[in-house]
DNA sequence: GAAGCTCTTGTAAGCCCTTACAACCTGTTA
DNA sequence: TAACAGGTTGTAAGGGCTTACAAGAGCTTC
């Protein structure tokens, strides 16, 4: 069933037909019904390659991230599905691992698929950033189409970053647990990317801001499994810390946990932060205090964004939202 | 940059670029040499929408789940999308909801996109579901492409169930309860779908097995929400349990939660066991024993059974994996 | 030296749409 | 009544690839 027997069945040209499936105001009311109700009654459906052939688009959206599984990575993905969906377009999705070579790959071959737009979820790039010609595959990508990132920046035409101010977030982080007499404050990560240097440096600014000497024991990076943080504290017989703050809620809740285990009391002896405010916090006991970073926001922004570009209007090339910390149960009130 | 820009320079006609590009025994490796040259140099990619007009296939499967914000589902479409990727088809993903209506139209709107085949994660239809007639759009499906299913089943033409065998698991879960003594073992469930039926069907065999009495008030549904869980337990002044067998790893891990705070010994007043193995199993405190559902292994079998069934060799439309229980410290040893 | 074979290449039709351009129809207007 | 405008429809030329079929090149064989 192609357009010619649909021509054929409501007795008019294949343009005709074409421009009521394109639904064009050049075709009468009268022949749009007539036209419409032959598709319905051979249920029709245009064929999305001729289709992709003559728009040179399929309305489609490449989305790259490391790896579904992780929490904050499947919360955006199924924001951004849904909206662009609603917004009649579909996702291919590639989960590209965290090896820098292995993202690189993943651009390169979902660009293949002649998408319209491309998004990068959790990029953590950044242009200050030492090895910054490694980034180098986004700039070639947004030769073809519009890169939008999430959590990543790099400057550049036709790349549009959206970002949590993780810097700005873990400094208040931070200075809430100052604020409350905490002075050797753990900061703990899971990786050395732009937005866990930002943590960083944010913790860092408070600290210093408080007259607090920032303390390089206190500043540990660890896998993001229960395990590695566990065998971490293992390895530490007393841990020297009134307070942590942790880059990622996994790291905290295993924190949380084993100094439990340890006897030390939540949040008297040991204060509690993690970031992303994932499912798990709410499942901590006692319930985990974390910065929110804001992905449905991240993902509304980008949706926001995307529209206006591939209406081929202005966007901002940078967008900020400001992650905001969820007082739960591991700080002082 | 097209076809016949290449053929121009490569200094051959247009068949030859064409079957360079599908690596086709017809030419000869030294054509072959020099065509791929020419591609390279003008970093040429054909365009995909050609074809997929001409092969009527644009290697691409979709990919429909209820939700990747879950973890279940999030973990089976990684593992999809990366094998299928090595197997050279991309994954186009659709997150549907729960509804019933959204699946349908889920199914149906990623068939337009003419798609390979079809994976629908997470569907818990059955054949014997009161409500059999609203699955018929699978069955509709599975006129287009091949259908599989993971953790669903339907008879049909076309269609490729792989699940986990639900009734067993459970009834081994409920056994393992039994064996250690329990007997008044709480039944907690978040969904009426048909894997949630085969789970209580098993749970209680075990217990009538066991000369148990099936007791209507430790047979509890709720929403799979930790504030659910907690409002249910609050409801319950004493709980006249001494177990409990979840269908899933988040109301588990809110009743082990809860109860704690109670002041229940885990699991010396109350074993709990939960579903599914997530990531939230080992954070809980004392770490969460669960039947493991295997997702991967399920994964693993539709990818096989899809890539012979793309060779057009036959397969089997229905796959079995056992859940297995992994004992933590949530039941007795 | 012609026939026949294999290997390699080219020609052209086809896949199913979109859209520029031409043409037609109907109703106004001068 | 002719010219014209506006609204509607059709014709035909792409778009970039695949592939059936034809054909040429280089061998071998008798």
């Amino acid at each position: 069933m192609n357009i010619y027997e649909i021509a054929e069945l409501a007795g008019v040209s294949i343009a005709t037909v074409s421009r009521v499936i394109n639904d064009s105001p050049l075709v009468s009311e009268k022949t749009k019904l007539r036209v419409r109700r032959v598709m319905e009654e051979n249920d029709y459906t245009p064929n999305v390659f001729a289709r992709g052939l003559g728009l040179n688009s399929m309305k489609t959206i490449g989305l790259v991230c490391p790896d579904v599984a992780d929490n904050y990575m499947a919360r955006a993905v199924a924001c951004l599905e849904r909206d662009l969906r609603e917004y009649g377009y579909n996702c291919i999705l590639y989960c590209s691992g965290y090896a820098w070579e292995d993202r690189r790959i993943a651009v390169r071959t979902i660009l293949q698929k002649r998408i319209d737009a491309l998004v990068v979820i959790g990029s953590s790039y950044a242009d200050d950033d030492p090895d910054a010609e490694r980034v180098e595959y986004i700039r070639e990508a947004a030769k073809q189409v519009p890169v939008f990132l999430i959590n990543g920046y790099i400057r550049g035409e036709n790349i549009f970053c959206a970002l949590c101010s993780d810097y700005e977030a873990a400094y208040s982080a931070a200075s809430e647990l100052l604020r409350s007499g905490r002075r050797k404050i753990l900061f703990l990560s899971d990786s050395h990317s732009y937005s866990a240097n930002q943590k960083r440096s944010g913790y860092e600014a408070a600290l210093r801001e408080a007259g607090v000497p920032v303390r390089e024991d206190l500043v540990i990076y660890t896998r993001n499994r229960i395990d590695s943080v566990r065998d971490l504290l293992l390895e530490m017989p007393q841990l020297d810390a009134d307070a942590v703050f942790a880059t990622e809620d996994g790291l905290a809740a295993g924190v949380l946990k084993y100094a439990k285990r340890r006897g030390a009391a939540v949040p008297k002896d040991l204060a509690i932060i993690g970031y992303n405010n994932s499912e798990l916090a709410v499942c901590c006991d006692p319930e985990l205090s974390s910065v929110d970073s804001r992905v449905d926001r991240l993902c509304k922004i980008v949706i926001d964004s995307l529209k206006l570009r591939l209406n081929g209007k202005p966007v901002n090339d940078r967008v900020y939202v400001k992650g905001c910390l969820i007082r739960r149960m591991t700080t002082d009130f």
